[in-house]
DNA sequence: TGACAATATAAACACTTGTTTATGTAATGA
DNA sequence: TCATTACATAAACAAGTGTTTATATTGTCA
């Protein structure tokens, strides 16, 4: 019953917060404030500021990684593929919009050693995305063109999503979202 | 000669440091030191670190104002008015991406009053955007589908332009970029 | 030349920051 | 019951923050 049920608490509080202020505009103080609690008494839970930061952005990168692992090691074809990374950016945006906002925006407050393991991670997932890319177009199903150019344009078209507010859209259906994502990727807006 | 020549370097300098760090994490001492002068001095070319934030940040917006009112005025199809559009946004990036960091990620920081002004604005040019595809989707030029989610996924493709680091692109093309970025709007990946 | 604007510096101020220390209580599970 | 873990609090600290004050120098232009 008992076991850290607090730290739960205090974890959802402290994601809300750092996705809401950003990490250097967020204090303990005002942390503490929202768990109704003493500033000291949060270092119960966490060792620092920074390792709060360290653990929520290495759990969704994490996240992301294992989706992607399982979708590059599938018999998909490259459309299936993209069309399976898309589904899992709108799922994980829905599960968590402030942890996917957090991971877009705090990863460079990271302290300077853990900040290149980020971004080394952050590469590997980019680089299975661009072979994606680049297979689509060996084989003829993508339109040729930059791989690393189309790759950015992808990714930076689903990062808006957590800004939507998802969790105030009760009549907004996470397959529809998908659906209608995946097409203005695959083919635009023109009629 | 004289005149202001000084000012205009500490905003070059400003400007750059801003982008790099962050409101919130850039110190006036560390911007004094990269201009190699005392801190204090800083306050003889502005008033405070917020005032700064607004100068950029309304600098930018009023920009992308005019530029959106011209294009608005116009006489083009929707199709040439998303066109003039993503030019818009190419060139801007390409005239000083820092600045169009700092419009994406730093307005939050923006005293409340201003916040709200800085808001009001940006809301008054995505409307005319939504307005554009609205309007596309009656004449048949463009899918139908929510206008919202379309205007957010147009604007997200092209917001991670200022991160490619453009600078050290010397072989980057503005026309060629402004000609794929429209190319992936408009129809998408798919060959 | 002399008035004015631009630029420079050092020292200090008031305030906020993350974190520690020292100490205590409450729940758990063997 | 008893050791251990979870949770709580008040007070203090050292470092860093934006900004002000008071003053001096330098370039510009009438």
């Amino acid at each position: 019953m008992y076991k850290n049920h607090k730290k739960e608490r205090f974890l959802k509080f402290a994601t809300a917060l750092l996705s809401e202020k950003g990490y250097k505009a967020m204090t303990m103080r005002e942390l503490a404030q929202r768990l109704d609690c003493d500033k000291s008494n949060i270092y119960n839970y966490i060792k620092s500021k920074q390792e709060l930061l360290d653990l929520l952005l290495f759990d969704i990168a994490d996240k992301f990684h294992r989706g992607i692992s399982d979708i590059e090691a599938s018999s998909y074809t490259p459309i299936d593929k993209l069309k399976a990374v898309i589904q899992l950016h709108v799922r994980m945006t829905f599960e968590n919009p402030d942890k996917l906002n957090i991971h877009v925006n705090e990863w460079r407050f990271l302290d300077e050693d853990r900040k290149k393991v980020f971004l080394n991670r952050r590469n590997s997932y980019e680089d299975k995305i661009a072979t994606i890319v680049h297979d689509g177009m060996d084989n003829n199903s993508f339109k040729t063109g930059e791989v690393q150019f189309i790759k950015n344009c992808i990714l930076s078209s689903i990062r808006w999503m957590y800004s939507w507010n998802i969790k105030e859209k009760k009549d907004l259906n996470p397959i529809e979202l998908e659906k209608n994502m995946t097409d203005f990727i695959l083919s635009g807006v023109m009629a």
